[in-house]
DNA sequence: GCGACAG
DNA sequence: ATCTTGTCGC
């Protein structure tokens, strides 16, 4: 459906990844990610995309501020923005990121003081093909363009490296995660942790999987990460998706599903009453 | 041909 | 990402 080669396209983006991977920092670089309760961090940000059902190149970007530690959403920002760039396996950034980061410049440029100090991004940072030799995820990507520390969480195993969801994989799971904030090692074939797979809560079975974006340790993104879940998906994640979402529903609501629109009629098979 | 494929 | 209702459990 491309009228552009995507050929052509991937190879521009795979040297635009390669360059940006290099400014990379993978340490802790603030003074609150050495504070055993990180104490001076204040606010976290979360960012989302929301699509509408039928529709790939509109959706609602979302920006997040909650306090921390109390998660409390501080600042909200939904954007409808329209995507030109396709989604191609490994190269989720080129297609999200210049609309969160038009997010954050909106809050830079209107409310300085709400700028989240690290940033929980939906994917991954270095947990990616070939990490090693010039790619990385979105979490990076975000990271490195906006220079605010970034962390990727992702919801799903990538599968690279060898780092497969075999029943390896299954076994390590119910072995190690036995409780919240427990964590293994994502490790590739030639022995590099590309990230981490943490159970983010008590009761949630299913792990996401943890790795450095920006300006972060893996291990402080791992004990950030599981110290702002309330659920299995941090909140700032979390409320960025509930958030854009909503907007969604409000301002682009599906067919048939207003009161004043013409065949507003409810089919009483479909709607029965007493629903909602 | 078959499986994988963040969001 | 989105498609989708109920259902089992605390």
């Amino acid at each position: 459906m491309s009228v552009v080669c995507d050929d052509e396209l991937v190879k521009l983006w795979k040297s635009e990844q390669a360059s940006l991977r290099q400014q990379v920092v993978e340490e802790d670089t603030e003074v609150w990610q050495r504070c055993p309760a990180f104490s001076s961090l204040e606010r976290v940000g979360g960012v989302d995309l929301s699509f509408i059902k039928g529709d790939d190149v509109s959706a609602c970007a979302q920006l997040v501020v909650l306090s921390y530690p109390a998660l409390e959403v501080l600042y909200e920002d939904s954007q409808m923005v329209t995507l030109t760039a396709p989604y191609v396996a490994g190269f989720l950034a080129f297609r999200e990121t210049p609309f969160l980061l038009d997010a954050l410049r909106r809050l830079e440029r209107n409310q300085p003081q709400l700028l989240p100090q690290v940033v929980l991004v939906d994917g991954n940072g270095l947990f990616h093909y070939r990490g090693k030799s010039g790619e990385f995820g979105l979490a990076c990507h975000l990271g490195v363009l906006s220079g605010i520390p970034c962390v990727g969480v992702a919801k799903n195993l990538l599968q690279v490296h060898g780092v497969t969801k075999n029943q390896e994989h299954q076994s390590q799971i119910a072995a190690l995660l036995l409780k919240g904030g427990d964590c293994f090692p994502l490790t590739t074939a030639s022995g590099r942790v590309l990230g981490k797979a943490l159970r983010s809560s008590d009761t949630s079975t299913k792990p996401v999987y943890v790795s450095v974006g920006h300006k972060i340790s893996l291990d402080t993104a791992v004990r950030l990460t599981h110290s702002c879940c309330r659920y299995r998906v941090p909140e700032p994640i979390r409320q960025a998706d509930i958030r854009s979402r909503e907007y969604l529903r409000i301002h682009f609501p599906p067919p048939g599903t207003t009161a004043t629109e013409e065949g507003s009629v409810v089919d009483p098979q479909k709607e029965p009453v007493g629903e909602q």
